[in-house]
DNA sequence: CCAGAGTACTACAACGTTTTCGTGTTCATA
DNA sequence: TATGAACACGAAAACGTTGTAGTACTCTGG
């Protein structure tokens, strides 16, 4: 790296000292008109910048929020950084991404590393291994040393920092609650393992719409993907029943894809003798025939949310009353659904 | 911001001097066992990291590298950053992203902000107002300033630096060979506004093969894409002519995917009666129906090619010399052309 | 003619770290 | 009893910036 302009090199240039170039860039009174206006000139020149590392050190904060996801190659993960990134930089502030990759260790390294002065505070999504060891004495430590921590979708209840959530209890309601009024009888969930909470809650919201009306819950029509086994091979056990479901609910766009695929090849008709919903994440949902109609989850909102939460903190000090804000995901009807 | 611990907290707290504690913590040998055990210790309780911003400052170097994509919530651009952030991590840097959301402003403000200190080089794809505009100023001023850059995908060639590309023009040339040997007489291209490189190159590679196949190139059956306006509009129109195409190639996937769904709107059969070729970028290929066969970009390889070259020209301050690596994409074959 | 006020600048500390170059002991050797 | 290692530690500069607290001047008014 050519060694860039300094305020040390301006003065040696203008035989003033460091003060003065620095005051005269300010445009202070305290320096003389033509002796400013050179000073400047001579700096536009050569596009000088205060490094901004000194100016961090100096005044204790970066202007920099940590994000840490367990991926980015994901619509909801993505939007959701797009999300901070856009309120972050209205509020002049610039957004470090780093991926777990759904890995504890490689959780705990980025944390550690983002929290030894880089950033100003972080935003985080828990990675599945986390969640799967219930393992957080890094947030721990974190926030021992003062770091203002906002967790979002994949959050851990006990950790005392603000959170931002979607509904998925309610999302899942609203799902088969319109399911069942549309006249389906029998309603498959397709879910995730039991670690993963948004997979809970959804199911829990599952449920709660069944009791709702009156219908039985049977564990035999609820099947927990393991997402590192094959999934059109496990999803492909609802079609194989005595008795097929009528309806299927799926906690996220893939699973419903794939359920959507096989119903295809087994000649069932979409939506006539099988609604699918899913949890959108993705584009995929629109390009699928029939289009898939699914619980949206507002993951910009969700990003704006987060960094709105995580720069109050920063800027305003407080501790303690945290805030988990609740996002409400919308059902939007596309053609896998008797509308 | 609770203060975190430093240096200086250890030597008051054990009444020594500052260096003695930096060099007990680094288990120098000049220091007393004893001491060194009980200030690691101490250090160690009270969870001390060195404060990065003093290091780089002093070091000179950030281990950050600053990526400059127009978007995030695109499954092209976010596998490339995977791809940067996997590499890049190996090597012990981090990354700071910044979205120009396609704005010329935005993107000359990051790279402004960026080149202030806080990285040590940056990786760019260009905005489309960029590319429009041909306004290349400020990546003049960071090369001059001495900062390393890595232009990838959306590149422009007079810029003096390394450069990471798609071969376009093959993978296109690849596609609609496959067409014509496969038997399509009659192929219409869906391709970008003129300005956007990308779609240029994916053109000549089209026309190329044509050529190559003696097939005449009709004006008439290509089109150009207005992103700002209605696509399926837009792409209907190549169902509404006169002796209707028999394979389609579009430049991207969603246009792929419109193109797809208009044909099933219109009981057109894929692929007997139409081909459809897109250049994946997502998951929506995989999804529709039938699949959509594509031409891959190995994003991820990209974003790991872009980084390597990167992070050599940061270590090796070699100045000059500068390379282009052009990633060859593959045809993956679904069920949308005859195979 | 001198106090006081302005003018135009400089010195220095501080942010946290590393590293080079001391410096003052102690201890063994000639 | 000097000499000089060996040992254990400290002082200070450097990275680049800002802001406070000076410091020389000059000018003005009583």
């Amino acid at each position: 790296m050519k060694q860039r302009i300094t305020l040390k090199k301006i003065a040696k240039e203008f035989d003033v000292s460091i003060s003065t170039v620095s005051k005269a860039l300010k445009d202070s009174p305290e320096i003389g008109e033509d002796l400013k206006e050179r000073i400047k000139g001579y700096a536009a020149f050569y596009n000088y910048k205060p490094n901004s590392l000194a100016l961090q050190l100096r005044n204790q904060k970066t202007l920099v929020i940590g994000v840490v996801v367990p991926e980015i190659v994901h619509h909801f993960f993505s939007t959701v950084i797009d999300g901070i990134e856009d309120f972050a930089n209205k509020k002049g502030y610039n957004v470090m991404v780093c991926l777990s990759n759904e890995s504890h260790a490689k959780e705990v390294q980025n944390i550690s590393l983002l929290t030894n002065g880089s950033v100003d505070g972080l935003i985080v999504s828990l990675s599945r291994e986390t969640m799967e060891m219930n393992s957080y004495e890094h947030f721990n430590r974190m926030l021992a040393d003062g770091y203002p921590l906002v967790l979002f979708d994949r959050i851990i209840d006990s950790l005392e920092c603000d959170k931002v959530i979607i509904d998925d209890v309610g999302g899942a309601y609203k799902a088969v609650d319109f399911l069942l009024n549309k006249g389906a009888k029998r309603i498959a969930l397709l879910t995730t393992q039991d670690y993963i909470t948004v997979g809970q809650l959804r199911k829990e919201g599952y449920e709660r719409a069944l009791r709702h009306h009156w219908v039985d819950i049977e564990d035999k029509i609820i099947f927990k993907i393991d997402d590192s086994k094959d999934l059109k091979e496990q999803i492909a056990k609802v079609f194989e029943m005595e008795n097929r479901p009528d309806a299927i609910l799926a906690v996220n766009e893939i699973y419903a894809a794939h359920a959507l695929s096989i119903a295809h090849e087994k000649g069932i008709n979409v939506p006539e003798e099988l609604s699918i919903i899913g949890f959108t994440s993705g584009l995929i949902s629109e390009f699928t025939n029939p289009p898939l109609s699914s619980v949206v989850q507002h993951g910009f909102l969700i990003g704006t949310q987060a960094a709105e939460l995580l720069i109050n903190r920063i800027e305003t000090e407080k501790k303690g009353d945290f805030q988990t804000e609740v996002i409400s995901p919308d059902l939007k009807l596309r053609q896998s659904t008797k509308n």
